[in-house]
DNA sequence: TAATTTGAACTGACTGGTCAGTACAAAACT
DNA sequence: AGTTTTGTACTGACCAGTCAGTTCAAATTA
């Protein structure tokens, strides 16, 4: 079972098959919640039968988890790739903040449905794929644990900051930035976003330029 | 008609068992969402005939709409305080700022439950309820850029600052840390947490005292 | 002050519709 | 030649909303 002809990572069909399902199911969640949404309009929308779904996910929630992982995972490689990058080019830990910021409005401005959906679900307890949720944020949010604990170590931050807390805080940051972003005035340029974003994040706001 | 004994505003009774539905549903959603949670089983939490929901309610949306407007304009109305008390005493905009960031934690300390299903909500489209949402959150975070428009007008704040982003931005901050706050390390104090975001706040994080 | 009436508030069994998940034979891919 | 997809039909659990009937405290009456 599972070899087939195109052995490394299962069929070329079947992933696209998959990756439709995902596409269709991340905008329909993100707009109406998971239990709103049922899984004949996941189908519809992806342009395939029902009994389709059930042939790739074994149920509606399996689906559901398999895509947040898959969600989330692209958001970690791409902070760490950010906060990597940075520290190669011999950035400060401030760089690889700010680089990381960026990465976070890169990905909310291509996956805004994911995020928002991630948002909704991130802090309810009592649902299946709960602790698939908690190791897959714990995921996200220790890279940038790790770069504030990299400054406080070397002297860039400040010894009373709070890693836990403060790296929870800007993620709500640029999160809750994002999504006004893309849901109230979705003209704005990313660099736009990300220069306010930077200024706030270097306490440029109170007058001192 | 609606007279009875006790005229001003609608019986004691009536208003008891609202603010128990209230309460019952406000947790309930906020653990299960909106759709996965059934009239019965908020009717049962309140101690309550599922019959009372509909003789008290037109419908489970309009319940979870009325709920919506009456914790918004708590927190609404606590911001409002917090930031006019500030003035009052002659405080400072970033007082102003920080004095709301406390009265945020507050609110969310106290009503955690009610916050977490606002932000799960918030940015999803096509729910009956979707324009009391935008209406509410209007009205909060317009306190916010309120406060940094006066800033910026008498210059305590650089003009450089866009006020709609930055809003959202310091909404992010404390909503995100608050939840983090409840969900992962209930046991800290709020004062704790408040000055955690203070710092973040005054640009103090990046070495400089 | 005891008996009666009123009506707002509440009750809970019931209904009609919805939806996750199943079944499976035929077709389409690779 | 095996894997994947299709399409249609079906089942049974679940649930929002309804409604005929009950409760009870206050108001009215005698």
């Amino acid at each position: 079972m599972e070899s087939s002809s195109a052995r490394s990572g299962g069929s070329t069909r079947r992933e696209a098959t998959r990756q439709k399902l995902y596409e269709a199911a991340v905008t329909l969640i993100a707009d109406q919640g998971f239990s709103a949404t049922t899984v004949d309009e996941i189908a519809e929308r992806a342009g395939v039968a029902k009994g389709t779904v059930y042939y790739n996910f074994a149920s509606k929630s399996v689906l559901f988890e398999e895509l947040l992982r898959h969600g989330v995972s692209l958001l970690t490689a791409s902070l760490k790739e950010a906060a990597e990058q940075t520290a190669h080019e011999g950035g400060s830990r401030v760089d690889a903040l700010d680089a990381m910021v960026r990465a976070g409005l890169v990905f909310i401005d291509r996956y805004p449905a994911f995020t928002q959906l991630y948002v909704a679900e991130l802090w309810r307890t009592n649902r299946a794929w709960q602790s698939t949720l908690m190791v897959v944020r714990q995921e996200a949010v220790a890279v940038v644990e790790g770069v504030l604990r990299e400054g406080v170590a070397g002297g860039e931050f400040s010894e009373e900051i709070d890693v836990q807390l403060t790296a929870a805080a800007l993620v709500g940051m640029v999160l809750v930035a994002a999504l006004d972003w893309k849901s109230f005035q979705p003209q704005r340029s990313l660099d736009d976003v990300h220069a306010a974003l930077s200024r706030l994040l270097q306490g440029r706001v109170s007058g001192r330029v």
